[in-house]
This record gives structure tokens, sequence and C-alpha cells, in this order.
DNA sequence: TTACTATAATACCATATAGTAATATTATCA
DNA sequence: TGATAATATTACTATATGGTATTATAGTAA
């Protein structure tokens, strides 16, 4: 049996399909020198702004982003910076398996003669 | 512009892809005391076997488990444990939103008059 | 060889969702 | 009030993918 209870391990899976998609990243990444209405969202990430607006809905409601309306416009800010710390974790693990596959790369010297 | 190059968000987010599916992570949390072969997996996580057989190959290809042939079966086991760092996190993360949940029922104390 | 077991691959269906065009809403100003 | 700008929502299409039944492959033993 599994100690971990299947809800948890949903919720936790729901998080990172939060994180899983290019466009999303995009926005957070935006959004890592502070606040910005979604009009410089969309300037920046090149996105449309129905797509903008909709991806900005699933963050807010995964608690990632706040939304503050401030007269015609509405800024988003990143409320719990942990997904840079999970962002860095990854790409710890993407350069670990970069160096490997070099290093398996660099074994094959012996065949360069052709 | 943005500073961090497209390829690499990608790479980020097609990670996290791979950890946003409870099967996959239930994969995960059943080889967490160890390697195990794919039976063992099946019964401990209760998911069918061809469905089984194809979350281990995403994991595998993703570099996140190891594929061990041993006789008849094979055995699978956590190539790199950043993975329950990342998990933690998430679970940091959902705990203080269902902190800051509960304070806000908390603070509705005064309408319990129902 | 044949039979059996463990694992993988294939084909298919059903569902989820990213992107977008069009429309609706909301706030501000004249 | 009406006009304009910013944002959100809706409806739709196209694509991706999870689950599963089925078939294929590989290893082992008789």
């Amino acid at each position: 049996m599994s100690k971990i209870p299947i809800s948890a391990l949903t919720q936790v899976a729901d998080y990172f399909k939060v994180l899983s998609e290019l466009s999303r990243l995009q926005v957070l990444c935006s959004l890592k020198t502070g606040a910005k209405n979604v009009t410089e969202i969309i300037e920046e990430t090149g996105l449309g702004q129905a797509n903008v607006s909709k991806h900005l809905k699933i963050l807010t409601q995964a608690g990632i982003v706040k939304r503050q309306p401030q007269g015609v416009s509405v800024y988003y800010q990143i409320t719990d910076p942990i997904i840079f710390d999970l962002c860095e974790l990854v790409c710890q693990h993407l350069e670990i398996q970069l160096q490997e596959q070099s290093q398996a790369l660099k074994s094959l010297d012996g065949l360069r003669q052709l």
C-alpha cells in the first residue's frame, strides 16, 4: 500500500501541471523582476491577449500569482518565489544530464577517425 | 526581451510535465524505498501493466529513473532524488495555502451564529 | 523445440487543453 | 451620457496524451 494518500499526490501533480507549460513559465519569468500589468506581460512574452489572460487565471487559481486591479489595468505579481527554487532544481538536473551526455561523447574519442 | 532562452524554458516545462501526472508520481513514490521490478510497481500502484510500462518509458527518457534488466524482469530505480526535493517544496507551498485558507475561515468566526 | 512469464510496443478511444477570434465587461475620461 | 482602453470570457478547433486491449518480444525452464 502507498503511504502517501492519492489526494495529496494529486495536488502535487496539479501544481506541477501548472508549471508544465512554456507559456506559463514565460509569464512567470516576466514577473520575476516585479509586478506587471497584463499589457506589459503581453509585450514581454509576445503571447496573445486572450491566451495570457487565460494563463494568468490558471496561475492565480493555483496561488502562484496575485491579482491586483489598479485603475483600468490589472497588476499581477508572484506570491511565492518557491517557483524559482523549483526551476533552479530542475536546471541542476538538466545540467547534470548534459554533463553526462558530454562525457559519454568524450569516451567515444577513439572513433574520431571517420 | 526575455533573458531566458525559450529552449531552456521548454526543457524545464517538459520536465515539470513528466511530474504532472498522478500515475507517474505514484510510480516514483513506489520507487522511493529502492529499486523495484515492473511487477512490483504494478502491485504497489494498482495501475495497469501497459500503463505502467508506458510511464516507465517516459520517466526513463526524462532521466528520472534508470532501467536495469535482470533475468526475466526489469528493475527500475530513481537516478536523481531531486524529485523528492521538488515535491517537498511543492508540499510546503500547498501547506502555506491551507494555513492561509484556514485563517481566512477563522476570521469569519463572527458569523458562526447560523 | 515448446511453454510460460515478464516486459514492451501498437492501435485505438476518450478526454483535456493550448491557442485564437469574437464578444463581454469594467474603468476612465470627455 | 458615450467613447475608448484594458482585461476577461466564450466558443471553437486542433493537438496531445492517459488508459487499455491486444499483440509482440525476450528470457527461462522443461
